[in-house]
DNA sequence: GTGTTTGCAAACCGTTTGCATGTCC
DNA sequence: GGACATGCAAACGGTTTGCAAACAC
C-alpha cells in the first residue's frame, strides 16, 4: 500500500471522532480540508482500511454503513428509533451456546439493539 | 389490514422456514406458487410485517435485508465470511453497562459477528 | 518507468414508490 | 362504494467501478 495523503486525511478524520460517521460524513469533513477529493476516493479507502482492519464497519438501521476509528475490543448498541450508535467497553459474556456451536467471535464484536434514554 | 392472499403466501413462506431469507428468496418462493406476485408486493408485506412485529428484519453484513419468521427471543450470530446466520436460542446476558447507560435491549435481540465453524 | 491511486461519472443493485387497476368487505 | 392491496415500471440512494490522468517510489 502506497503513501497517499487522501487516504492519510481519511484516517486522521476517522481516529480523530468519537462517533462512528458514514463514508457521506467523512466525505464532508474531508473537503472541508481536500476540496478535490472524491466520494469514490473515500468509498475505496475506507474499504481498504476497513479490509486492512484498521477500522471497523458497522452495518445499522439506516442502510448505511457506519465506520468506527476505534478498533479496540468493544460492542455496539444501536437505537432503533433515531440510530444513535453507541459504545460498550465493557463486552458481554460469550453465550455459552456459541462456543457449544464451535462459533468464534471476533473481538467480542456484538451489536445489541434497542431504545436508547430519550428514545425510551 | 385487509385479509390478502399474497400476504398470506408471504407469511406462510417466511414461517415455514427456519432459515433467514432476503426478499428476493421470499420472491422466488412465492414466484411458484403465485407467478403473478410481484417484487413490489412481496417488499411492501415484509415492510408491513416487521412494523407490525409478526416477523423480525435482519441487517447483514452482505447489504440485503435478511427476514425471520421466528419472533420468539432469540440471538443471531452472523459469520463474517460466509454470511451464515445462525440463531441463538440461549440468549447472552445483558451487558451491567447497557442497564447502566438507561439502554433497554429489545428482547434480547443481539447481534454476533464472527467465524463459524466452516469458515474457522 | 512501473504500478498504485485519484477524480470523475456512469453503472450497479437492493429497496421504495407513483399510479392505474383489481380486490376485499 | 370506498378503502386498501396489487402489478408494473420507474425512481431512489448508497456503494462500486471503468478509465484516463496524476502520483509515489
Amino acid at each position: 500500500m502506497r503513501y497517499s495523503k487522501q487516504r492519510e486525511l481519511i484516517i486522521n478524520i476517522i481516529k480523530g471522532r468519537c462517533d462512528h460517521p458514514t463514508a457521506d460524513m467523512i466525505y464532508s469533513s474531508a473537503r472541508e480540508i481536500e476540496p478535490n477529493i472524491s466520494l469514490g476516493t473515500v468509498y475505496r479507502n475506507l474499504k481498504l482500511l476497513s479490509d486492512e482492519g484498521e477500522i471497523i464497519t458497522l452495518e445499522t438501521v439506516d442502510k448505511k454503513l457506519h465506520y468506527d476509528g476505534d478498533i479496540s475490543r468493544h460492542s455496539h448498541f444501536i437505537c432503533e428509533d433515531c440510530g444513535k450508535i453507541i459504545d460498550l467497553f465493557r463486552p458481554a459474556n460469550t453465550p455459552r451456546e456459541i462456543s457449544d456451536l464451535g462459533l468464534t467471535v471476533s473481538g467480542e464484536k456484538c451489536i445489541y439493539y434497542g431504545k436508547c434514554q430519550e428514545c425510551q
